[in-house]
Order: structure tokens, then sequence, then C-alpha cells
DNA sequence: CGCCACGTTGACAGAAATCAAGGTAGGTGG
DNA sequence: CCACCTACCTTGATTTCTGTCAACGTGGCG
């Protein structure tokens, strides 16, 4: 492992309060692995031995059932996912694949709870995260649950606004299709709904996105701290912050 | 607070691996509350301050957008909810009412991360509860996004003969309008919906369920353990199990 | 150049929500 | 004991939303 990738691991908020010589004994036990686009890393079902750091690229995890399948995450660096299975020792509820050429970090389950057991500060660091992982789903879920096809896309174009600084334009971060599936619908309800949306406050050119009426699009998106997330400035005590869709 | 009560509370899987003067401590800290059928236990955005655990009687877990509600997870004794705010000392998602009469156990969320910091033991149950209801919520977003009404009803129904100790007849645990919230439909969809199912193995009387042709029905349904979830024998290391809909 | 994956568009079918009446059971009070 | 009330549930008619199927466009890459 390159010594600027410890430095980053160790800066994650998942292993900033560890001691050292806990830290240490992570990273022995862990290795390093460079994995193609579009890679199976996980497959639904399997048994959980690794925590999983993305440290490059995009991993996508999904689920499947009856030939379906949907997104339920895009985990883009620095950011853990599988820590739920990890623990628990359970089975994978869903897979992943890389999205892009990826480069990731695999701890062993085994040793992540020995240490878990052993090192305090590390114990808050890992229910914290897994809160996190908690209270982003519970957000998917309402959004899902709540709003509309064509709320929740507003919404989540405002939300990628913010998180790229307020600015009134920005590139879509995934795929379209990916977009889709993580907002519960097909490619196609998400092309028309936002050619429906051009009346109200934006504007879509491929990847691009451009706000051009804020207080029209929020009109529509009602956005709310407790669906759409806090302030992407709420690093609070430095989650794994979820840059693109949501945490694992 | 009754020694009975105490008893049970020690012998949930969130309690029963800590040490006895964490336990009492917990305990010391903690109060017991009756609270009447309907009763709003708390609100969504308030502050978590308390880690509840309901001994008697029956709580809603549910959520509202935009003057929409949607229940989110039935939760009945001897069950423990809201842990994850507790534990990240941040704003509930969810808010919570009685659906019965019921009596609830309230730890304070400082007491509970202090013995949380000194107790490994209880680390580890925490951490373990706390994967569990990420867990339940997943599958809950997976049924929500893979499956049709019909599926998700099918499902709720073999899954609820299946604990019911997979017998053919059975009684509906909540309203159905409460139910069809949870499963993500109007009232009258699953009014509907259930009436189409009877030609697929399954008569509804009132809140009575007979489930007439098991295969035909499972056909539907098509349960899947990464969905649905485990045997209802498997309490495993012996978690929080989810008697009605699901854990918190 | 031509393939291929992605995205868009159109026509249609199906699913689900909505609106509006009824019906039913359980509880209350006369 | 019965009438009535109130929630809950059901049913029907209708609209809206969403998925499906099919065709076409387009941009990147071999």
């Amino acid at each position: 492992m390159r010594p600027h990738d410890l430095t980053e691991i160790r800066h994650l908020a998942l292993f900033r309060d560890m001691r050292q010589s806990s830290f240490d004994a992570l990273m022995q036990a862990a290795y390093v692995q460079g994995f193609p686009q579009g890679l199976e890393l996980i497959r639904q079902g399997d048994h959980a031995d690794f925590l999983h750091i993305i440290i490059d690229g995009a991993v996508e995890l999904y689920a499947s059932w009856a030939g379906r399948e949907t997104t339920m995450a895009v985990v883009r660096p620095v950011g853990t996912f599988i820590l739920a299975a990890s623990i628990r020792d359970a089975p994978y509820l869903m897979a992943a694949r890389t999205l892009e050429r990826s480069r990731i970090v695999m701890v062993p389950s085994s040793d992540l709870r020995a240490v878990f057991r052993e090192d305090s500060g590390f114990a808050v660091s890992v229910v914290e995260e897994l809160a996190g992982c908690y209270r982003t789903i519970v957000r998917h879920a309402k959004g899902l649950k709540l709003r509309s096809s064509r709320e929740r896309i507003a919404s989540y174009l405002l939300r990628q606004s913010m998180i790229a600084g307020n600015v009134a334009g920005f590139i879509l971060p995934i795929e379209k299709r990916i977009l889709a599936s993580y907002l519960g619908m097909t490619p196609e309800n998400l092309s028309r709904t936002l050619k429906v949306l051009e009346a109200d406050g934006v504007k879509i050119d491929g990847q691009r996105v451009i706000i051009t009426d804020r207080a029209r699009l929020t009109a529509v998106a009602r956005p709310d701290a407790l669906i759409d997330g806090p302030e992407p400035d709420d690093t609070g005590r430095g989650s794994t912050l979820p840059p693109v869709i949501a945490r694992s």
C-alpha cells in the first residue's frame, strides 16, 4: 500500500480516532487491489469477509431480484461500504460493481471485529459510521415513499447543485440510467421528466445541468433536511461524506 | 420499574452481553412511562435525547413530508427504536406514535454513549443491533424498488404466515391502512390487490388470513431471504426480532 | 467507417392514485 | 337492547403516472 493511501485512510472518519497500534494492525491485515471497470466485486448473498474502502474510482451498490436490478448507492473515494454485513458476519444484501477503474482496500472482517472490541475509539467511529449509513438509507426510503418521480428528480438536482457549492451549473456525476435506477424509475421516465422540468427552472444538456430558476425548482422539490441530508459543509465529526449519491 | 421489566430488558440482545454494573448504571438513569393510544412520542426533526424500549403495546414509526405520511415500521415488545439517532446525537428522521396503550423505557442518550465507550460487550451489542436495523431497512427499500404492489403484499402474507409458525391461517397484526402505508401504497390499492390475490391461493376475511394454496402464493411472491429476512427461528445471537413489520 | 452503448422519443398498456359513495363492525349512550 | 356514531374498509369510476416496447439518434472508440 502506498504511504499516501495509508495517510488518506487514516484521515477517514472511520479510522481517525483509533490508536495507532490498532490502525497498524488493521492495515497490516488489509490489502489494496486494483479493478477494471464493470467488475463485480461483491455478489448479493455472498459471505462478508472484508470491509471495502474505495480510494480511487467509483463503485455501484445494487440489488437484484427476479431478474430486475436497482441501484442502491454509488460510493466514491474515500468511502467505505459493506460495513454492516462485515460487522454482523452476515451475507451481503447488495452487490457491488465498479463503474470505473478502481482501487480498493480490503480489510478482513475478523480483524475489524477484533479491533472493534479492543479500541473503544474505533468502536465509537464504527457505530457512528453505521448510524450514518442507516440514516442515509432511511432518507432514501422516505424519498421513495413520500415523493413523486418529479419531486425526487428536482430534489436530486438541487442537492447536487448544493454539493457543487450552490452553483447554478454542474455536471451529473453518474450516468442517467444509473441515476434513474437510484431514484426508482426507468431511464425513459427520467428522460421525459427531465424534459418536463425544463418548465420549472432547470436546463439539461447531456450531462450538463443548469439551474435557471432556483426558486421555481425549489418550489417543486421542496427540499427537506430530513430527507435530502444536511448541508454538505456539515462534515460534523468528519463523516465519510456522500459525494455522489449516498453512503453505503 | 418493575423487576420483571428489568429482567426482560436484561435479556434483550442489546443488553444481554454487558456487565451488570453497566446495566445497572443505564437502568438507574432510565425511566418507564405509560402512554395512551395514539400519542405522538417523537416528532420528526426533534433532538434524540433518549433511546426508547417498548415493553408493552405497539409503536408506529412514520415519516412525513409535504403533508403526506408513510409508515416506516411498527415496533412491538420487546424492541428498541431510535437507536441510530441516539448514538449520533442527531435529529430524528422519523416520528413515533403509539398504536395502542404502551409502556416504554427511556434511556438517556448521553448515558448510552458513556456506557458504550466503557463496556466493549455493550459496544458489540449496539453495533450489531444497529447493523440489524440497517439491514432491515435495506430489505425494505429493496422490496419497494424491486417488487410490484402485488408481489409485496404476497411476500408480506407469506412472511407473516412463517412467523406465525408456517401455519395456513393467521390474523393480520396491524390495521390494513397502516399495512398499506408500510408497503408503499394506498389503502384502496391494498384492498383491491388483496381481492385479486384470492385467485392466487389466499383468502382474506377482515383481519383473518388463510393461505389456501401456498405453492401458488409463493410463485407470486417469490420470497427471497435477502429481502424478506431470515427464518424467524434465526434468533441468532438473539436479535430484537421483528415480530410485526420490521425493527427500527 | 461502423459498431455499440447510452439516451431520447413516441405510442401504448398497465399500475396506482384520486375522488366519491357505500358498507360494516365495534363502541357508546339513550 | 337498540340506535347511532365513528373509524375503517371496500367498491366503483376516472385520471394520472409509470412501465413497456419499439424505433431512432448520437457520440465515443476500435
